[in-house]
DNA sequence: CGAGAATCGTTGTATAGTGCAACAAATTCC
DNA sequence: GGAATTTGTTGCACTATACAACGATTCTCG
């Protein structure tokens, strides 16, 4: 077994390797909907609507930045902005119809990429992974 | 243990959500080096010296792109170039002391947080998450 | 050998993504 | 009730990126 410390180098080479390459990635998977658009419009569907405020910290982005991806995606008619009955301040952002359905298309064109580049693991294998990946992300 | 397909969504949000995360962190870590000029020196570095089309293909990024970015890190005195005597059309790149220096100070910056991700974590767990990143890495 | 194809890098142009600062509106905290 | 905080928007600047057209070099194969 390699030490520890060459582990943790290889952990972070890859996964900088990777980020590197996602947009890209995400560009040629679904060409309408960016890495950047698709993991907002994401994270919204999962939360069941959220704030642009919990975007941004989620991905570590100025508000700025979200407020204009926002204002993107509302204008492609892809999620819809309801002022926050209770913080007038805030608005909750939802998917629409239309965004649901491009995002269910992204995610199936998704797991066909990653499921392919999988074919050679043992279920234990990518469960164990998907394991490692999840609680590296809990700690962050 | 849950279904492969869960796994692999699993996997794919989170490898998302760090791509995601990664320019941020980066900038937090060392505001000399951006993600970008990072990831290129070191592969350069890694590579004991490679050609823009290396770096390119790598990162999944145009050559047009490589080549700026190549020109402002020679620029700011931390690679050069040299024409590749074997093939007159390319360069091999090479990081200079400059270079190797800040790219020290970044690698160490970037393994004492990484690390500080890993307390909790045994050696056989870290070691198993490297292997399983480095075999995903490998198969793109 | 030699002409056409391929490769490597540069430059012009356009666009997306991002952050910072200044702002307005609403809310919370003494 | 007034100060501080939170939420989002807008103006501005800059970085990262892609695509296309180009020049120089090398490779292919007839």
């Amino acid at each position: 077994m390699p030490g520890r410390e060459t582990s943790i180098d290889t952990i972070q080479r890859e996964l900088t390797a990777f980020a590197r390459r996602a947009r890209h990635k995400a560009s040629q998977l679904h060409p309408d909907l960016s890495l950047v658009t698709y993991s907002i419009l994401d994270l919204i569907n999962e939360r069941g609507g959220c704030r642009a405020a919990d975007v941004a910290s989620h991905f570590m982005l100025d508000k700025s930045t979200v407020s204009r991806q926002v204002g993107a995606l509302e204008k492609l008619g892809l999620l819809r902005r309801e002022t926050d009955p209770d913080d007038q301040r805030g608005q909750i952002l939802r998917a629409t119809e239309a965004g649901l359905t491009l995002l269910r298309e992204a995610n199936e064109q998704r797991r066909i990429s990653f499921t392919a580049r999988f074919t050679d693991w043992s279920d234990e294998d990518v469960a164990r992974f998907a394991q490692y990946l999840a609680r590296y992300g809990a700690e962050g």
